[in-house]
Order: C-alpha cells, then structure tokens, then sequence
DNA sequence: TGAAGCCCAAAAGTACTACTTATTCAAGAG
DNA sequence: CTCTTGAATAAGTAGTACTTTTGGGCTTCA
C-alpha cells in the first residue's frame, strides 16, 4: 500500500495532518510540497487528491491547501485509522474503536444467529473450544480470538459488520499488547465465547445477542474516561459565493 | 465535491463500478479512460488514485486497473454508500445501513445520558417535543428525527458515532421517501423519543439505551430480509514474489 | 519434451513544461 | 465609503518524454 512516490508521500502527509502536527487551518502549497519532499508535481497531486478524498484537506484556487477540521475526517477510513493509532492520540482512537465494537457486535451475533451457514456455525463452535485449549498461551488466544470476531461478523451477513473485522482485530490486538488483558484470559469470558457460538448454533438470536452483550459490557469497563480534547468546531463547509 | 474533472471522472467511474457495470476482475487502461472520458492523463491518474483509495480499484503494472471485488471496498466512503443507494441494491444498501444504526444508537444513547452537557440534553428535549408538535407534517417531523439522531450521536462524545449522522439521515430520509412510514407517526416512537431525551437529562445510561433500542428494534422489523447475493468471494491481496 | 532463464513489449509510474482558470486582494473610480 | 476592475497567485488541465516494473513468450539446454 506504500509503494510509489504518492504512497510515500501520503505517509509523511496523513499522519502530519492527523497528529496536529500540521493542525486544522493550515495552508500548505503544492509548490512547498514539491520541494519539501523532491518529488515532481505529479506525484503531489496525487497525493493531496487522496487527502482531499479523506476529506482531511481541501484545496482552493488562490489559496493553496487547507487543513481541515477533525469533524471532517473520514474517520472510518482504515489509513485515517492507522495513523490516528500511530500518532498521539492513540488510547483516545482505542476507545472510540473499542466502543463502535461494543455497539456492533452483539446486534452482529444476534443476526449471525439467524443467518449463518452451519458450516459457519460449525467453524465458530471449533475456534470457541480451541480458545479455552489455549488459555494458556496468550499470543494464540489473540489469534483465536480474533479469528472467531471476524467470522462472526462475516456471518451477520452484513458487509458493513464483516469490514469493521479490521477494527475488531486492532482493538483486540492493542489490548494485548498494552497489558490490559489479564496474563491468563478470563475463564468467564472463554464461556461466554462459547455461549454465543452455541447460540448461533442454535439459531437463537436473543442468547446469541445476550452473550456477546455480556463479552464486551466487561471490555468497557476497563476503558480510560474520554480524553475531553473534544473540539466542538463545527464541520468546515465550502463557501458558495 | 463534484468539481472538477477528476471529480466528474470519479462520478462516472465510482457508480459503475459499484453497480456493477464493470464488474470485479474487470481490467481498464488509463489509455481507454483519456480517450473514452476526452480527458488527459493527469486528470486520468487523479481520478484512478482515489477509486484506488477507496480499494474499488487496484493498478498493477503489465496488467492495468483491475476492478477488485466488494469485500475490498471501503465501504464506509462516504461516496461509496452514496453510490450503492444510487444503484441496483439500493435496498440492500439501506438494509446494512439501517442494522447498523440499529447497532450503534442504542450505546450511543447509553454514552450521551453519560456524558452529554446540560446544553445538548436540553436541545435534545426541546427537539423531541417539536417531534410530538409536527406529527402532522411527515417533512417537518423527518427533519426534527434527524436533528434529534444527529445531536444524539454528537452527545456520544465519540467522534466514529457522531459520524454515523450522515448514516443515520441517509436512511431516515430513505425510510419517509419510499412510503414505508406509517402516514402518521407512531405516537409510541414519538413517547420514545421524549423517553430518551429524558433518559439523557436524568443522566442515566440504562433507561436511554433500553428506549433507544425499543425504537430501532420497531424499524428493524418492517425490514425486507437480505438479499442473498452474498458473494462469498475473498477478499483480494496482491502478489508479493 | 520440459524446465529454466532471458528478452521484449506493454502499461503504469515519474518528471517537467506550458498554459488556463478561478479567486482574492488591492487599487482606483464614482 | 462602496463598488468595480484588474492584476497577481495558486490550483487545474494538457501533453510529452522518459523510466520502471512485470507478464508472457521464446530460446536454449538438459
């Protein structure tokens, strides 16, 4: 996703954006981003369009390049997200994330109950007991764990549930890796798991939706408060003369 | 947003693409798009760089453009989910569109009641009641539905559901548009409503998300069931040798 | 005959230049 | 002091020339 001069240069320019390095407001100009980063006007272009298309700057005749409001941001796009991750607000980005989760996922179990193949149901039954048999390895039961979100909201039989697998797989993965899961997974939460499998097995929706309730209810409560850094600045809307 | 010639390129690439007019796998040249569009190659690259943004699109030297299948697509583009309602599965599109909502206003509402100002929880309550007041006019009372919706999602303190504004107008307005509301409003979803707006003001998370789940549970029930079109096709990774 | 490697052509990637168009700001006229 | 006009600026568009990657065919050798 990063090969070629425009991809490159998207990487310097969307986390700059994102981070507040360059904050809201700021006008940059092609001609600066040419020499800034000795690539020809091509390749800037290119660059500021898939930006703009973010909807993280907007460009005007006579002006230059302007930074836009974080209101505006395409904050679903999965590079909007990455960079927000590697950039300062991070733990603010894994809460939000964290939360769109906890929103999604047990309506998603609760259609998975009433669409899923039974081979899925099947494969979500096998990767539920392989999570209890690698309790102890925490490394494998991430894998696990993620493997069994992603097949369930991949058989909500909802394309928009199925792509908020990526989100699912970040958020899992971030609390691992900052030691915010227990050393050993919560045994109560393997069960859970395995609730929700046999629900979906069962074609009952209500358990099934019930469980997974119950499986990220617990996730939120260890979530930090919200950072309130909130801007209320209101979404930036071109001028129509 | 249509400005331009790139833009006017993208508004004719991205809807036949997503509606399946040039089909996954199918492979364009920027040579064919100069000469079929009448534009020149800059403009050309422009437009392919943000349908590859998207993921509609990936470019392969040798090879061409290639039309990648839906799973890749970024389905949460703004111009994308306005390009499927603009398309054959329109209906389906407002289908995911609608569970989604369906997911995430009930713990919006649980997060608003947590954290909303004084000022929005009394917006809130002074839209609702304009709700009740305009039961009479459908127009009038869609525009009300959809400040309350918005401003709820604002109060979330969660930038990723304040987003989903746009989601949740799109299939409100789908809803009223397409005669599937009653002529008159359901007075119990207008007492939900003020129930919510309540809930909110009073500062309690389980009362806002039980009412607001009453009210999108009602609408997920009047709901075609999904299109079995799924195609289960993986999603698309480039060759690495 | 088949496999391995080499070469060529095709298509995207990059650079550069010239020109057009919109827009802001300021100067000047009323 | 306002309105108009014009000039400067920066993005938008076009076109051309060149580079790089890569898939496929062709040759060569075992």
């Amino acid at each position: 996703m990063t090969t070629g001069k425009p991809g490159e240069l998207l990487d310097d320019l969307g986390p700059a954006i994102v981070s507040g390095k360059y904050p809201p407001g700021t006008v940059l100009r092609t001609e600066e981003l040419e020499r800034a980063f000795r690539v020809s006007r091509t390749v800037a272009r290119e660059a500021l369009r898939v930006l703009e298309s973010m909807c993280l700057v907007a460009t005007r005749r006579r002006v230059g390049i302007t930074v836009l409001p974080r209101p505006n941001w395409n904050l679903y796009d999965p590079r909007v997200i990455e960079w927000r991750l590697a950039g300062p607000d991070r733990a603010e980005q894994l809460r939000t994330l964290t939360e769109l989760r906890a929103g999604t996922e047990p309506i998603a179990a609760s259609f998975a109950a009433a669409r899923a193949t039974p081979d899925q149901a099947g494969q979500l039954t096998a990767i539920a007991v392989r999570l209890r048999t690698t309790s102890h390895d925490l490394d494998a039961f991430l894998e696990h764990d993620i493997a069994f979100h992603r097949l369930l909201l991949a058989a909500s039989g909802n394309d928009m549930f199925t792509q908020l697998g990526d989100v699912v797989a970040t958020v899992l993965r971030g609390r691992t890796h900052h030691h915010l899961m227990p050393e050993v997974p919560n045994p109560e939460a393997v069960r859970l798991h395995i609730e929700v499998a046999e629900a979906i097995t069962a074609g009952d929706p209500p358990r099934a939706e019930a469980a997974m309730r119950a499986i990220v209810s617990e996730v939120l409560h260890d979530l930090p408060d919200p950072h309130d850094s909130q801007d209320p600045a209101t979404r930036w809307t071109p001028r129509h003369p």
